[in-house]
DNA sequence: TTGTACGCGTTATCAG
DNA sequence: CTGATAACGCGTACAA
């Protein structure tokens, strides 16, 4: 068996319980003799047992990630960042990739402190008053009995819009994933449209290109075709990371410059858009900021039992880089 | 506080040790009020405290994963499947992102019974006996002391060249990331003109491409590179996954067909292979045989404490898809 | 077949 | 300042 307080006891001629303060760094004990037990502790190797600590009821200092959906990169880079953020504090953190509910029951069993629940798709029925718990992900039309940070697409859309808008273009077009049965997706679809609607700006159907997919090639394929149809908008906007990665490709292989030629805006505002072949101009709420807010929400939520408000959008900013300019005059 | 077993043995006029081995279905107490007990547990919505059964000391049944690298998405469909295989025992897994020492330690506190280290990189000195634990990645020369899975990336760099020789291919070419601190990209290099040099098909270093990068467009633009040159081929080994994808869509953009003028065999055995423009014929392990592999070998280890052997080499299968075919006669 | 009593490793509350 | 001692919730020899 492993080391206890009671051999570091015995052998420091003192009463376990003793020990037990003096390596809990309690006033209440010499620091004489608190020296000395802590001494012996660490030359004995001695590390406390957490089940027991755990049996007298105190909190694990430890928060669960809930994941179920690992494969998407957008989020791998927000995990890691969560996980950064968390290496800050007194926290760390653990994660669950098995369907919610499982995971749910294992972290519960764990005695973590609180969840971070990272629900994309369903909210299912889940116990809300048992464990801390907030969630990040589309703040659907469910009746949710906790938390939900979530960023606010529409207002993303906007302020692209709006900063194309203000460098001229009048001629732009949307490049994304239209799923019907994927909220995000529909909701900076739908930002788009209404922020074009605001800054009077007309457009089509044909200005909305649907790439049928979130990967690299669906971004490439949608913008060659447009290309071939020689419906050129003066800026683009693109739907997501990867999607913008194809769009831009296949700009520089049909030899479109950016941005003197056109300006691309992509959605999601990730590090990773500045690595790009051309350091992409983004919008989105900072994954830094997402990572601290959901940290620190889940900090207050477990510490106070309170938190400010239901759902919280955050709100997103625009990162220039080097894929926008003004539309040239003619 | 929560409901324990001596609340259910108080209402059931019973000793709490004959409820603890009611639930527990002992065979020391009789039908009769063995039901009646669990029943009355399930009323009561009891659950046992997981940290007071620790105490008393006995296995978590769970396994804890050590992934530092969530960011690569290869990595991310084995742990999927690993999840999955794990699902189908006893046992349940946990993850960890932090870096390993970190993870190392809170596992180790929550007394996992075993861990699963995805240690591409390096391996520090770790605590061998403390805690089962078998790793997957590259067997590096540094001294291990713990079980290592692994793939036979020369096994299957050779089974590709074999097949390919078959179908009367003389003129290939590889098309990977040669970096050489990257020692699983080195293997499958090595193993590449290793193969060639073994079935006497004669090559020169026009036939390596470096494509300088993991993702998409670095095996688009190497190809692009390629027939720019009009050093066609008739066979491509693609390097990775994603490369593979860049390869297809430049060959495609390009108007060279696949399988008839070019046969491309990828490496990677991953299910998505199936749903890229053309379904690529693929070499490598599949993740689910690792997978499963992985698991099983956590549990022996953990169970038996003994494994077979230090370190593993995963056999390749090969996956005919629609990509490759036997060479024209001009 | 059921109950008693002890131990698992810590923390916390009292007396000294 | 230090030391008993009682929890914490459960499993398990040992008794009954």
């Amino acid at each position: 068996m492993n080391i206890t307080i009671k051999d570091i006891a015995s052998i420091a001629g003192v009463s376990y319980s003793t020990v037990s303060k003096a390596l809990n760094d309690s006033s209440l004990v010499k620091e004489n003799t608190k020296r000395k037990i802590v001494k012996i502790a660490k030359d004995l190797g001695y590390e406390p047992n957490f089940a027991a600590q755990r049996l007298v009821s105190k909190n694990t200092k430890v928060i669960g990630l809930i994941w179920p959906t690992i494969e998407r990169t957008v989020l791998a880079t927000l995990v890691t960042k969560i996980s950064n953020e968390m290496a800050k504090t007194p926290y760390s953190m653990i994660l669950s990739v098995d369907p919610i509910q499982k995971s749910l029951d294992t972290f519960k069993k764990f005695q973590v402190d609180g969840v971070i629940l990272f629900g994309e798709n369903t909210l299912t029925e889940i116990n809300p008053n048992s464990i801390p718990l907030i969630s990040y992900g589309v703040s659907g039309k469910k009746n949710y009995h906790y938390p939900i940070i979530d960023a606010n697409h529409m207002k993303a859309m906007d302020d692209a819009i709006n900063y194309l808008y203000e460098l001229g273009h009048r001629n732009i077009k949307y490049v994304g994933n239209i799923s019907p049965t994927d909220p995000l997706q529909m909701e900076k679809y739908q930002g788009f449209t209404k922020a074009m609607e605001k800054y009077n700006i007309s457009y089509t159907n044909e200005d909305i290109l649907d790439t049928g997919g979130l990967d690299w090639y669906h971004g490439y394929h949608a913008v060659d075709k447009m290309l071939k149809s020689n419906h050129l908008p003066t800026a683009i906007v693109g739907g997501s990371y990867d999607i913008s990665g194809g769009i831009i490709r296949s700009l520089k292989e049909n030899n479109v410059h950016i941005p003197d030629e056109i300006s691309v805006i992509s959605y999601d505002n990730i590090p990773q858009m500045a690595h790009l072949e051309i350091p992409l101009t983004c919008i989105g709420v900072s994954v830094e900021e997402l990572a601290e807010k959901i940290v620190h929400s889940a900090i207050t939520l477990i510490e106070t039992k309170k938190l400010d408000s239901e759902v919280t959008k955050m709100i997103p900013s625009l990162v220039e880089r080097a894929s926008c300019a003004t539309v040239r005059n003619n």
